[in-house]
DNA sequence: TTTAAGTTTGACAAAAATGTTAAACAAAAG
DNA sequence: CTTTTGTTTAACATTTTTGTCAAACTTAAA
């Protein structure tokens, strides 16, 4: 059997995972991610066969990571503005930990002109809309096309780690100060989506 | 004198941001940016001496660029609101057309550790902000912290843009139904910013 | 303690991307 | 028309990045 299991391999893949998510460099050689990991380079090519491959692997990793982390929320049995807090909580915390998650989902399908995504399903968001759309017959939420409801949820709890590097800068806060906006933000979002 | 002028220098400054801004190729070569040109690579040494100085060009007017858009909304004397209208308006016209500019300048900060810029402009910022307040004093918009309130905007206004081809698989939608879906959205977040 | 298997390393090879140069070319000035 | 100057091109050189391989190493099983 394949034992031994240095852990050299996940070391690689979460090393590489951590510079693309976390820091954002999406331009990172195998050379950088190796020195990063502090292993020799070659066994990027002995794990992973090659570069392609490796960021395949992490390419589809980061797919389900983010499904995953979207079903566990949307499956509950939660009341829906439970669901909406829970979820915001979840997100928010690991899009502080990889803002750039996303991203490199989305640079890397520009990339590669990949025009289609097992994330689709169709059927769970279709649902999902009618869960809001229910919602604002109900009055719980402001009346709009659902599909905006989303897009504000999710663009108010990732672009601004996506952007922090700029915000830093233009609002003139270290790194705490930021963090604990975002802290504070978990709550302003929620109430944002559920006035008054 | 530096006469002829053949639009080249231009021409190929321009692909460039079109592959960064526009396609989100944000990996391109200067192969890539040549070929897409219709001109020999070698043109993009005879302008721009080395790709780091085209990159730095590049990457010093997408700072202008935005700089000059905020600037043009922010410094004229319309009321608050009509404000936040047109700045919705221009900054959406641009995000549609150029929607990873901004991650353009993040990414190249990431990619050389940059960790200032001439973006700062405190002063200027802590006006919109105490503008902002005042606005919030009066009620004509929720209270919140204004840095919240200046987030929450550009989020809504850029994010859809930067994960569109996400969003379309996500939305089952085609080009022109999630281009109707962001005209739409203008005046959305206006009401959601204004809110009632 | 040998043996066998996976793991790690360094030297080398190949490929990809960038940079340089001299010559060909084109258009305006003399 | 020819000279001058800026522009474009192709061939070549360099650098950077990626991939391969055999030998050294390490650990668990025989």
């Amino acid at each position: 059997m394949t034992a031994r299991d240095t852990g050299t391999e996940q070391l690689i893949k979460n090393t590489a995972k951590n510079l693309f998510f976390a820091e954002g460099k999406l331009h990172a050689t195998t050379q950088e991610i190796a020195d990063t990991a502090g292993v020799n380079r070659t066994l990027v090519n002995y794990y992973f066969r090659s570069r392609d491959a490796l960021f395949d692997q992490v390419f589809h990793d980061a797919q389900k990571e983010l499904l995953d982390l979207l079903d566990e929320v949307i499956d509950s049995d939660m009341a829906f503005k439970e669901k909406m807090k829970n979820l915001i909580d979840v997100f928010m915390n690991q899009a502080m930990q990889f803002p750039y998650r996303e991203l490199f989902i989305i640079t890397e399908m520009n990339r590669h002109d990949i025009i289609e995504s097992k994330i689709a399903r169709v059927e769970k968001v279709n649902g999902m809309l009618q869960e809001i759309g229910a919602e604002m017959e109900k009055g719980t939420i402001r009346k709009m096309n659902p599909r905006h409801f989303l897009i504000n949820l999710f663009s108010m709890m990732a672009y601004p780690l996506v952007t922090a590097p700029l915000n830093k800068i233009i609002f003139n806060m270290n790194d705490q100060d930021y963090t604990s906006l975002m802290e504070e933000r978990k709550k302003l979002i929620f109430e944002t989506i559920f006035p008054q």
